[in-house]
DNA sequence: GCCGTTTTCGGCCCGACTGTTTTCAGTCG
């Protein structure tokens, strides 16, 4: 289960307590902690079995470590329980309606007895909500209109899909009259794998017309709002965009501001506070002074802290890692010496072997591996012993015409439902590099799934587990393992863990990846390219790896061709 | 409901925009 539903349930009583009209900052507790659980990468089930104390953790106290174990121990929450007959079930969905929150939404519910979308919807188009206190003839039209838009918890969008509209927008704003700078802050500035919207900062000599400008980009579905200094908009591919300009002389502060995460900033501020110091997008204030604003750094400095890159900022640790001076030095895409992943006409590839060794080696890769599927996937031509041994001979004439790269033969080999291998040993001892993977029966117990990819792992050959939750980002759910499990086997074996850059992969995924860092493990990197151009996702795995705070030291393809083949050898 | 190198009580980030008002509440990020 259960961190997420324990999350889940949290985030539920806030949403119940705000409506129900309770003290603020007892909704925001349950929902840091909330989030502080969501990204535990620790199952608290197990936590509490070994009799941790949960009120280490930020944001849980007393109070609701005992709700957790409440909700382990029985499956739910009399608090919660409680609530939900207190008041109507379908309140919390109108939290998604554009334009009501927790207020407004009482307000339908004392004075229309409003309880959920359809009512509502009704009442709006019968006229009776324009009379409502606080309300008025535009927000009923709101209301009737679109009802539900996407808002909060929304639709969101994977990085590279966000990127694609990024750019453009940001070349389009480049363009625009009296444009300084643009850039995009928020989660897409984090780098995180899926982004909800765009938060882009403009620096201009006229803001208005700047604004004017961009609420013309092609491609707009619906404007939110327009001011003076910021603007809201919908593109027609439903991603919204928000403008924010701002003088040069607050730039720094505002970009840290825009960045986020929430929780990174509050706490950044509730150090300036203690300095007597405020921080907001304006600068940085000393009583009604002025003191800096106009770098990131500023911030930072104002608070005796090093600069925090962008991906560590979520509150996980970053802060104290800062004040102690043991930031990771994160891996940047220059590091990386080679591809540990990919496809090729042998199986399901669009391009030959030596189509795409020859790209890696324009991306001045010293070494690509080549890894195509084995015999069970027989619908892609998965490779039996005999055609690897025909790909290897392959390789071997292609090598000779590429004296400037190393190619490593290897195979992505099916770990079958018993943790076996669908190839033999003996075909395995001849590659350079295996790995291994799971392609089927994802619904198999935690237990069995973790035992299977421990057989896997202790098998001598098999060098990294590839894409090692399964999970593809917003379609399918990582099937359930014991992630301390496997990296513990990963520590004692020497087996690897994978870290593959398909967009809609990442996986190992953020908190994985530190935990790996944390216990020792170091991870492959592979983008999975089924075609040549596939071979840039490798910028993706790179995002994700930095916001799991690995360095140069913790990827096994930032080592050199020898380095590499050495600790292949496990 | 959490938290503490001023605090175990009294704080908790803070400003823009909209639509409703006629000086401001609610929402949002």
């Amino acid at each position: 289960m259960v961190n997420q539903q324990v999350a889940n349930i949290f985030y539920k009583i806030a949403d119940l307590l705000e409506i129900k009209g309770e003290n603020p900052f007892r909704v925001r507790a349950y929902r840091n902690a909330a989030r502080t659980i969501e990204s535990l990468g620790r199952d608290l089930s197990e936590m509490i079995e070994q009799g941790k104390d949960l009120t280490s953790l930020p944001g849980i106290g007393k109070d609701l470590s005992e709700k957790i174990r409440e909700i382990i121990e029985t499956g739910t929450l009399s608090k919660l329980e409680e609530l939900e007959s207190e008041i109507p079930r379908g309140l919390i969905e109108l939290l998604k309606v554009e334009g009501l929150g927790p207020k407004r939404i009482k307000t339908l519910y004392d004075k229309l007895g409003i309880t959920n979308i359809d009512e509502l919807r009704k009442a709006a188009s019968q006229g009776k909500i324009r009379s409502l206190p606080g309300f008025g003839k535009k927000l009923e039209e709101t209301i009737l209109k679109g009802v539900v838009l996407a808002k909060k918890e929304g639709r969101r969008f994977k990085w590279s899909y966000a990127n694609s509209f990024g750019e453009e927008l940001i070349s389009f704003l480049k363009k625009g009259p009296s444009v300084k700078r643009a850039e995009i802050a928020g989660s897409y500035r984090r780098k995180k794998e899926t982004v909800g919207d765009l938060d882009i900062l403009v620096t201009a000599e006229d803001p208005e017309a700047m604004i004017d400008y961009f609420v013309t980009f092609p491609g707009i579905k619906k404007v939110i709002s327009k001011g003076q200094t910021r603007s809201t908009i919908i593109l027609e591919s439903d991603i919204q965009v928000d403008l924010r300009a701002v003088d040069e002389e607050c730039y720094g502060s505002a970009l840290h501001y825009f960045t986020g995460s929430k929780a990174h900033n509050i706490a950044i501020r509730a150090i300036a506070q203690k300095k007597g110091l405020k921080i907001n997008e304006y600068g940085i204030f000393k009583g009604d002074e002025r003191i800096s604003g106009k770098d990131e750094k500023d911030v930072f400095n104002a608070v005796d802290l090093p600069f925090i890159p962008p991906e560590l900022r979520e509150n996980r640790g970053e802060i104290e890692a800062a004040r102690e001076g043991r930031l990771p030095e994160l891996v940047t895409i220059n590091d990386i010496r080679g591809d540990l992943h990919c496809h090729t006409k042998w199986s399901d590839g669009k391009h030959s072997v030596e189509e795409m060794v020859a790209f890696s080696r324009e991306l001045g890769y010293e070494y690509v591996a080549i890894t195509d599927h084995s015999k069970r996937l027989a619908m892609i031509k998965g490779l039996d012993e005999e055609r690897l041994l025909l790909q290897a001979q392959e390789i071997d004439e292609i090598q000779k015409k590429f004296k400037d790269i190393h190619i490593l033969k290897g195979i992505e080999v099916d770990i079958l439902e018993d943790g076996s291998l669908d190839l033999s040993n003996e075909a395995l001892k001849m590659l350079d590099f295996v790995v291994a993977a799971v392609h089927s029966k994802f619904k198999l117990s935690k237990k069995k799934q973790t035992k299977r990819i421990i057989k896997a792992m202790e098998n001598p050959h098999v060098n990294t587990i590839a894409h090692p939750t399964g999970r593809l980002i917003g379609s399918r759910e990582a099937y359930e393992i014991d992630m301390e499990e496997i990296l513990r086997c990963a520590r004692d074996t020497g087996c690897f863990l994978e870290l593959n850059a398909q967009p809609d992969r990442l996986d190992l995924n953020d908190i994985n990846l530190k935990l790996a860092k944390d216990m020792g493990v170091r991870v492959t990197m592979g983008t999975d390219a089924h075609n040549r151009d596939n071979l840039l996702y490798m910028r993706f795995g790179v995002n994700q790896a930095r916001r799991g705070w690995l360095e140069k030291k913790d990827i096994v393809n930032c080592l050199g061709i020898k380095e590499l083949l050495k600790v292949l050898k496990k």
